[in-house]
DNA sequence: TCAAAAGTGTTATCCTTACACCCATGT
DNA sequence: ACATGGGTGTAAGGATAACACTTTTGA
């Protein structure tokens, strides 16, 4: 006997600004923060990706550029208390980029729609200053009690070598594409709050770390984990911070952009060598308005990169 | 008003065997080739993947090791002719990797189940034996064709941009991760049998070229497209060829499936460096039967690694 | 002894990483 | 003049790509 089911959409959209990484949110006082979540009509739409721009531009009147689809869920329980009656429903989840924001108004209601930093949601995912001390403090040692709980669980690997992986203790190096892996470990730990929530408390141990960054709904975090997780991956093979940036912009600005995203601190000179080696932008002539120091020259993204090279993209190598 | 949907699930299981990747398909003599298909019923099932797996080892009785979501199609017209009435069907594809096969007994039916050589099916990806001939000769005169067609429409690229990046003409180099995008420039210039059955004669030139492979039925060679694709790039970062090989294997074997995947011939040192180097392999003792030669020497694959480092998998560099 | 496949050694080259230093502008 | 950010030169170390040659077996 098949049932019937219904799909939904959900977008993490995301634009940058000046320094900060950020994400549309839906807020209400009742759920907290929600990714802006629509249901796909297929009699309106011929696919997915038309009904998402569709609602997209409807509610937020935000016009959206690059969009990707990152992962299908049909987890039942993915709506908390299941009740196995009403319709079964399961999402797609999607990546978007947008250009800075103006603003956005949001629909009417109670909600309100508006951009937050993503770091807000992933506070250990932010690196750009070094280490984040939340990591040793807070972290490390309620993982390090989970993993000794049962250290043979092996479902990927055995929990001690996934946290070592994940979170890189002991130096083993950090790997800024692994946001999905650390989310998910720190799920399993019953360390987040949507651990709890989805009644998982007995799994792990539920000792109420402060500030593991602020809960969603449903599984909508781990939707923006997944969309972070692949953002910062695709960087580095396909030019998509273009789509982040206005038409012209200063090399500090790019820089500025990438370090955001991926979390990380880079190496000035050798972030413009790979600019320039990879022949992705091309001067656009004047200067910027300059902001205290120097002015910058303007570039523009090269367009035609996308149709030489094969994979046009910042390979930001190992550290620095 | 919103309407309700059914599930579907398609896999593209991949096994290799000595020095062909195959892939598992259904055939019956009405409607040709296609890929294993079953629905998913989340009332029996928590997630897709569990819906996957258990319809896979019914219907195959194989067990699958290693699977991965590949994309949630919801394209209107996928089943040809659209009526616009029944339940509207969406699928969601997935690839899986088996152990080389012993024999799968297919299904009753009149329809059955084997394991075929992927490269039927795109027979201008295999260059294990340099640049097959019909790209130059059947593929790339018909696509300048098309590409002359109208030059200036651009949907990511302008079209001789996008010929050229995905068959490497005029010296770009070959990618070999770009399965799917030379599948949809063949179906958008009409040179596959699936454009015309699904009624786009008119938008290309249906230039009846010899011999582009085989069809399958709805979109399934789109869906092969996208596994080999996404196969192909994750051999280099992730350690799955080892999901493909027996316990113990001689270098050379491993090679062999590597190269039988990618579709290149590669460089036998550099290769057993790579492996070397990225600590992916330890001796297992004893020796192969020897085929001919001087007998190898067997290994297996190192665990370990998964723990050690962030993205162990052999990072074939760019040619030979 | 010859064919067939296994298994090294070595070099030129490029890319990555990390040094440290100079330049142009506003206050 | 000095603070602030923009913008280079260059050298050490490592990874890659390509060279050709030796070794061990079975027939």
């Amino acid at each position: 006997m098949k049932k019937d089911i219904q799909l939904g959409l959900n977008a993490a959209i995301v634009a940058v600004e000046a320094l900060t990484p950020k994400i549309l949110t839906v807020t209400s006082a009742e759920t907290g923060d929600a990714l802006p979540f629509g249901p796909f009509d297929p009699v309106r739409h011929r696919t997915l990706e038309i009904g998402l721009r569709s609602w997209v531009e409807a509610q937020t009147s935000l016009t959206l550029g690059y969009v990707e689809q990152l992962y299908t869920f049909g987890d039942r329980g993915r709506h908390a208390r299941v009740d196995d009656k009403g319709p079964h429903i399961m999402s797609v989840g999607y990546l978007a980029l947008a250009r800075p924001p103006e603003r956005t108004d949001g629909t009417a209601d109670r909600t309100e729609v508006g951009w937050r930093d993503w770091y807000a949601y992933f506070p250990w995912e932010d690196w750009r200053k070094g280490r984040p001390a939340m990591i040793d403090e807070a972290i490390g040692p309620r993982l390090e009690k989970w993993s000794a709980l049962s250290p043979e669980d092996a479902r990927p690997l055995r929990r001690p070598e996934r946290v070592q992986l994940a979170f890189g203790h002991d130096n083993a190096p950090w790997d800024e594409e692994r946001v999905l892996d650390r989310f998910e470990l720190l799920y399993e730990a019953g360390l987040v709050e949507e651990a709890r929530r989805d009644g998982r408390e007995s799994a792990g141990l539920w000792d109420p770390a402060p500030n593991l960054g602020i809960a969603m709904r449903f599984d909508h975090r781990r939707i923006l984990a997944t969309a972070i997780s692949r953002l910062r991956a695709k960087l580095k093979y396909r030019p998509v911070v273009f789509e982040l940036m206005p038409e012209t912009f200063t090399l500090t600005e790019l820089q500025h952009t990438v370090e955001a995203i991926s979390g990380r601190h880079l190496h000035k000179q050798n972030f413009r060598r790979l600019v320039e080696q990879g022949r992705l932008v091309e001067p656009a002539g004047g200067e910027s308005v300059s902001t205290g120091g120097r002015p910058a020259a303007l570039y523009r993204f090269r367009r035609e990169v996308m149709g030489e090279r094969p994979a046009p993209g910042l390979r930001l190598g190992g550290r620095s």
